[in-house]
DNA sequence: TGTACATCAGTGAACGCGCGTTCACTGATGTAC
DNA sequence: TGTACATCAGTGAACGCGCGTTCACTGATGTAC
């Protein structure tokens, strides 16, 4: 059948790096193997080396495309408002501390699902990683920003709020998401307690 | 020469754990090898099977141990009070965040280097982290409610505490550790923060 | 526009490698008398 | 206490498996005339 078609070629790449982009997240990069992702993109293994260098290169690409969808999804939380009603940031919070989230790793954020991962990988992830995670920052801060519209809140003091808000966001995510199985009362305890103190 | 004696293979079954302990922090469970532990236990890989049942066998109590020595210094910490002065809480946090332990997992806290480790492995290593994550959340709830002697801090609250705590210092850990290769700037900025406001 | 040919995406077998685990073997230790 | 024998921790080769990666092959597409 193949040769295909110019288009096709780029929709068959679209969809290796977005079943990556689930896989990798719901699974860890290193558990999941050439041969699956490829399966889940509706292809055989053998033609993976047609679209990249590498299963690292395919990394970093899908760890630029899944902060980038993950912050599209943001902002639209922070533009549209739907449901928990309340400041901005107070929706990001609420959406991002949920069971939901916990529970599927594959589409959610991936300074939570890949922050291990990242750093045991190519530096090429790492940096992909790192642009992310700057990505998030600078959203945050923009909305504290945004927020303390008195005059009250310093760029400084916005910049060091968004660091907190992440940190505490990612520690509580993957801790929630560790302990799920096997305590998910404790799961549960530590995304409640979060999400009423996140914005102290 | 092998038989050898009873006490040496308590010892030797003692290093093998200590070798994966360190090793499964550093570089994650998966990246290390039976052969590489057992040759960093001086012995060969041959043998594993003499004291451990299966490698996630090995990293169940693997778990267990650390953060029993973890904790151990951690109360240590409390009780002596050395280098950095203050309430024991805040030289607590003043040594999770700093760049001494980013930069040497190792010997360092498990609920951070195992976080995402433990959900991707057997159910007994999952209980064995929950067990760990369980004895640093009372941990601190006890310093809480003894620092708030006045009678102002109910226990519900210093739990609560104790939740927000570990959440942001193993948040700001594994992000800090994930970019740090590459954001050194970054990395320092996110223990920095956190180490300023974690107990705010 | 039509034809002839080069290109190249997908296929699936194969390669080399490292992993967790098993095994036959060794010989000093532990034990029964 | 001394002797004879069973035990079993350590060794290193071997097994089976799955991984990332390579390769010869196919045949429809893209292109040059």
């Amino acid at each position: 059948m193949p040769r295909i078609t110019r288009e096709e070629k780029a929709r068959n790449r679209q969809n290796i790096v977005e079943a990556a982009g689930r896989m990798f997240r719901a699974q860890g990069i290193d558990a999941v193997g050439i041969a699956d992702l490829m399966k889940e993109a509706g292809l055989t293994h053998g033609g993976f080396y047609n679209h990249f260098a590498s299963k690292d290169d395919l990394a970093a690409e899908v760890c630029n495309a899944s902060f980038a969808a993950s912050l599209g999804v943001l902002r639209q939380a922070v533009e549209e408002g739907d449901v928990p009603a309340g400041p901005p940031l107070r929706r990001v919070v609420e959406d991002y501390l949920s069971a939901e989230h916990r529970d599927a790793p594959d589409g959610g954020c991936p300074s939570a699902s890949l922050v291990i991962d990242a750093g045991r990988h190519t530096e090429e992830v790492q940096r992909s990683y790192a642009a992310g995670v700057e990505g998030y920052l600078a959203g945050f801060a923009g909305e504290f920003a945004r927020e303390g519209e008195g005059g009250e809140v310093t760029p400084e003091e916005a910049r060091d709020r968004a660091v907190l808000l992440l940190s505490r966001m990612v520690g509580a995510m993957v801790l929630a998401r560790a302990v799920r199985h096997v305590e998910p009362e404790l799961s549960d305890e530590i995304l409640r307690t979060c999400r009423a103190h996140a914005l102290d």
